[in-house]
DNA sequence: CTCGCTGCAAAGCTTTTGCACTAGA
DNA sequence: TCTAGTGCAAAAGCTTTGCAGCGAG
């Protein structure tokens, strides 16, 4: 919706080389408007409200190319589909496998072990691509 | 192969009221004899080498029924498949996402973090069910 | 003899792809 | 104009399911 922001990510696109069109600026402003965990289904459905004739095909299309410039990131939650976010809002995400209840825990939470893996392994860890499994505090 | 290995997964199956079956025994024997990191379709595979007519549903099945009674476990490696490994081979994975390097790190080195989200989070981490994606020394 | 297990085929679900047409620059 | 982008339909890849028959106990 904040046609400014849509704008700017636009603007990331066209330097790119890429052209504009009316799914990539409709999905930008959807993926705007989300708060957070929107699968590309979700997507299909609120573009095509607005624009019917927009094929789900080309959202999968947008969505890559939005990942390959670092616009957006998906995560995997569990075993279904893929969950998709802007790249600012980076947090973890902690999964119940009984009562399926998303936590979020900010970045820092994790830090010290992401620095662990890379100081051990010289492993650079994205801890944000897999969700953490387990169980939450009333799952037991 | 080592059948008394075998039987002692069987046994834990015939105590839980199960069925003794030859795709059972297939199947549990080839998980015992596999180093690691085995998908289903693998699975399929050897066991069809020695028992043709198995199904290979029949080996999804079973293969939910050891991992409920906690005899395997299956890890998200990636995008692909699902790997499957018997519980006892606990260890940590960490995927390159540019070159698909497997590493391997001990379940400790993770401790750590498990311990800090059950005590600031109430949340019992499963740190092997997904792995953990980076990028790896050589690939940056 | 009974009912849990199995084979088979088909479907489910998410994502990708081939191809011809459309429209952005 | 020229070719990246798109719609459509079909397929791919992994896993699940319905059903009728088989076989373990």
């Amino acid at each position: 919706m904040p046609s400014a922001a849509v704008d700017e990510i636009i603007d990331v696109l066209r330097a790119a080389g890429e052209r504009i069109t009316t799914a990539k600026r409709a999905l930008v402003s959807e993926l705007l408007g989300s708060t957070a965990h929107v699968t590309a289904e979700e997507l299909i459905e609120r573009v095509q409200k607005v624009h019917p004739d927009v094929n789900k095909s080309t959202i999968y299309r947008i969505l890559h190319s939005l990942e390959a410039h670092g616009i957006v990131e998906h995560v995997h939650l569990g075993h279904s589909a893929a969950v998709y976010h802007l790249s600012g809002k980076t947090h973890h995400h902690l999964v119940c496998e009984s009562c399926g209840r998303v936590q979020e825990v900010p970045e820092a939470t994790l830090a010290a072990i992401a620095r662990k893996l890379r100081h051990d392994f010289g492993f650079s860890a994205n801890l944000r691509h897999f969700a953490i499994s387990g169980h939450c505090e009333t799952c037991g």
